[in-house]
Formats: structure tokens, sequence, C-alpha cells
DNA sequence: AGTATAGGCAAGTGTCCACTTGCCTATCAA
DNA sequence: TTGATAGGCAAGTGGACACTTGCCTATACT
């Protein structure tokens, strides 16, 4: 569960997350170009690579590997947890 | 909101709301007594301090000084943000 | 006035981590 | 079977950050 938080932590991950968020199954070259463009991320290949290693160790994406072509999906359940923490209390002001 | 998935993003600042949210409007002496005990934190004064600092500007907790006490109250509003963010997807298979 | 309590300020240190660089493997098409 | 595409592995580097240390200020009690 700490995973999930340090995952979250990055700016570039959260951007991974939104693009999976909005399009899901995509490859690690097209994650690249999506991110460059539509995210303003400028990582290299490796760079988000290692970010889905990390993201995939939190539970929030998952490989899929095909063929040549290795697919990431978004899991969103581990994300749940985090409101469920620290309830809102009763009677806010 | 990127200081919100910062301030989370470290165990002892999580434990530190935790302790919030079971009892509110403590002191930064007597958040560090029940930590210790009840959360096996070991930081000093010092650490815990700097924690809240960290705490106050992504919102999660809020100062409020009276004689020579400042008390400290835990704001959850911005992590039911977090969920909202990546919403759920539909139909899991 | 003097002392204890509650807390702030700031510099220094060590560690973790995001990113790069260089090279290697695997699958597919011609 | 040669080349192009898709991706992995691993070492090195720089910067951010959690924590300590030392000293200072402010409020309250006697």
């Amino acid at each position: 569960m700490a995973d999930v938080f340090k995952a979250i932590a990055d700016e570039t991950r959260r951007a991974i997350l939104d693009e999976l968020s909005e399009r899901d199954e995509q490859t690690l070259f097209e994650l690249c170009s999506r991110l460059a463009m539509r995210h303003a991320v400028t990582s290299s290949r490796q760079a988000v690579s290692q970010h889905l290693d990390v993201l995939e160790a939190a539970g929030l994406v998952r490989r899929e590997k095909r063929g040549r072509y290795t697919f990431h999906t978004i899991d969103t359940r581990p994300l749940a947890q985090i409101a469920e923490r620290w309830p809102a209390k009763e009677a806010p002001q």
C-alpha cells in the first residue's frame, strides 16, 4: 500500500495514469508519443519504462505481452482506498 | 494539488494524518508523544514540525495559535479529489 | 525577575530516486 | 537472413528531501 503513495507522488507517473485513463491498452512507444504530445512529458523511453515498473509494483498498471508488443492497462482500485483511510468528518462548519 | 501527492508520499506524514484523524486539535508536543507511543514514530520534534509545514502547505492540516499553544487540525477535503481524478471503470470483468 | 514550557529558524548531512547512457534481446517483415 | 521495430538490463549522476543539530523567541507560572 505504501507503494501506491510513492507511485502517485511523481508528476510524470500521474500523467501516465491520466493518459491510460483516457486510452487503455497502450504500448510503451504509444505512451511515449502521446505523453509528449498531449501531456507535455519529455521523458525518454527508458524513463517511462521505469515509471511503468513503479506503477506495476503499486498495482496501478497491469502489463500484458502479446507477440512483440506489451500493452499497459490502468487499475484504479488501489486509489479508492486512499480517501477511505482518512474519512471526511461528519459536519463541516 | 501536486503538494497533496507529495505530502502523503511520506510514511511519517501519513501517520500524522492517522493520528489527527483519531484525535483533532493536538499541539506539536502532544502529537510527538502520541506518534511515538501509538504509531511507532521516532522522529524528533523538529522533524514532526517540518512534516506539519508540508501538510499545511498541502492544505491537509490547519494551524491555530492560542496563547503559547498551536493546535493542529486535519482537513481531508483535498484527499477526496484523488479518487475523482482517475475514475473507476464502469464494468470490471 | 527568573525558570520552565511550547515552538521557530537555519545550516549541514545522508539517502533515495528520477533520469540518462550504453548495450543487449526478441519479434516480425522483406 | 538481414534490417527494422519493440523493449529490457544495468551502471552512473544529480538533485530533492527527511532528518539532525544548535541556537533563538514567546508565553506562562511562581
